[in-house]
DNA sequence: CGTCTCGTTAGCTTAGTAAG
DNA sequence: CTTACTAAGCTAACGAGACG
């Protein structure tokens, strides 16, 4: 059974034929079938490269019946062979989909003279049980000489199903960029590696970039590690001829950068050991991070009149734990063996606890590393050894930290690991 | 409103590579 | 070695936003 309309006028109401082994069976429903892209397009699109879906899913065409919403999993339509156009980005702009044909086809774009062909790759795909994958494609040119300056996608059935009109999907409609952009994008989130025009508002080559690098801020890093190490002087860099708003802006982008999980460990020389810092790759410390968590949720921050109440309640408060075992009162014999040729890091919780006596062991109990602290950041803590560099390079990978009575097997931090890295 | 700066775009140039 | 092709780099033009 055949339904046709004038070459115009294709009734969107079809009457679905089912064709199977040969035999016809006629549904008496009618029918309104259509192709459409799953899911949406990834955006931004670029020139040479993949056209993909949300999400990192690959793109689909399915064919659906419009009424109930459902893909047609069988029927010879299931199986139709579809091509992948590129259509004009204002087409079918607020006519609800009620193309025609020709209209359809007179949208359809092509490449610019003496270009190769706006899409390369697989433009035809056949659908299966309803739903085909559209495979590499990508575009060879940008969308910016169109009267849009904008692309959509379509996707039409090539086969004739007895004139039956089945409907083309189109996409929304995207701008498709040179791929020499992508090369200038900013990175969300920046990486410490990265140029440090790859933060926002830096622009490569210009005039801030160039101020940055007169003072040797070339990476992220270098710009994060001024940040917490000396603001003012970074933004002295950069000049009045940022604004506040600039300033902000690209400060909240270079926040965003993911640290790695590395943590240095200070102790000054002369401080016995009593005092030391824990801070990240880039000179942040776990304080500072600490303390904005304590303004943010001030209910569960505890008052001091002075240093000494603080130190008689934390022994009490912490004498029923783990910790217990560190405060022993044993003499500290130093960081003799420290020497920033080899760094180990362990990883954990920072807490404050009684001072305690600190002893890294490696994996073959010989002594790393000891001394006297106040407070530990267990799990961010870092030291440098020089025996374990030595014996790091004959394969020792990790070793305990063990606070207090090891020797009597009260190994209470076994399972915090040091790493070398 | 003029100036400064960044962000984007795209034409042109250069470098690299494969094929003959 | 020459040629053809492609990828990458350079740079000018333009628009937008901030600021005085």
């Amino acid at each position: 059974m055949t339904m046709h309309g004038s070459s115009h006028d294709y009734c969107r109401m079809v009457v679905f034929v089912l064709r199977n082994c040969g035999k016809e069976m006629h549904s008496s429903e009618s029918r309104s079938l259509q192709l459409q892209f799953l899911p949406k397009i990834s955006l931004p699109v670029f020139t040479g490269t993949r056209i993909e879906g949300e999400d990192c899913n690959s793109l689909k065409v399915a064919l659906v019946d419009v009424l109930t919403g459902e893909v047609v999993y069988s029927g010879p339509e299931s199986l139709a062979k579809v091509e992948i156009v590129v259509l004009e980005g204002d087409f079918d702009g607020d006519e609800g989909g009620n193309w025609t044909l020709d209209e359809f086809k007179n949208n359809i774009v092509r490449e610019r003279e003496g270009k190769k062909p706006l899409l390369t790759g697989d433009a035809f795909l056949n659908l299966k049980d309803g739903i085909g994958l559209v495979g590499e494609i990508s575009f060879t040119d940008n969308s910016s000489w169109t009267r849009s300056r904008k692309f959509r996608l379509g996707a039409r059935v090539v086969d004739n199903f007895d004139g039956i009109r089945i409907r083309e999907a189109t996409t929304e409609s995207f701008i498709v960029r040179d791929h020499r952009g992508e090369l200038y994008k900013k990175h969300h989130p920046p990486s410490l590696p990265d140029e440090v025009w790859r933060l926002e508002k830096i622009g490569k080559d210009g005039a801030f970039h160039k101020r940055l690098s007169r003072e040797k801020v070339y990476t992220v890093k270098d710009f994060l590690t001024l940040l917490f190490i000396d603001p003012t002087g970074l933004r002295n860099i950069l000049g009045a001829g940022m604004s506040a708003k600039m300033w902000e802006v690209t400060v909240d982008h270079a926040r965003t950068c993911v640290l790695d999980s590395r943590r240095f460990f200070y102790c000054p020389p002369g401080s016995q050991q009593k005092t030391g810092v824990v801070f990240t790759v880039v000179g942040q410390t776990e304080a500072q991070n600490l303390v904005i968590a304590a303004f943010k949720q001030w209910k569960d921050v505890l008052p001091f009149d002075d240093e000494a109440s603080f130190w008689d309640c934390s022994s009490r408060l912490f004498n029923n734990d783990v910790y217990t075992n560190s405060a022993t009162g044993e003499t500290s014999d130093g960081c003799k063996n420290f020497n920033p040729s080899a760094r180990m890091s362990i990883y954990g919780i920072l807490r404050p606890i009684v001072p305690f006596n600190l002893r890294l062991r490696a994996w073959n109990q010989s002594l790393i590393y000891t001394a006297r602290c106040k407070w530990l950041s267990v799990g961010s803590f870092s030291g440098f050894c020089s025996k374990c560099s030595k014996e790091m390079e004959e394969g020792i990978q990790r070793a305990e930290v063990v606070l207090g009575k090891e020797d009597r097997g009260e190994k209470k931090f076994d399972r915090e690991r040091l790493r070398h890295r």
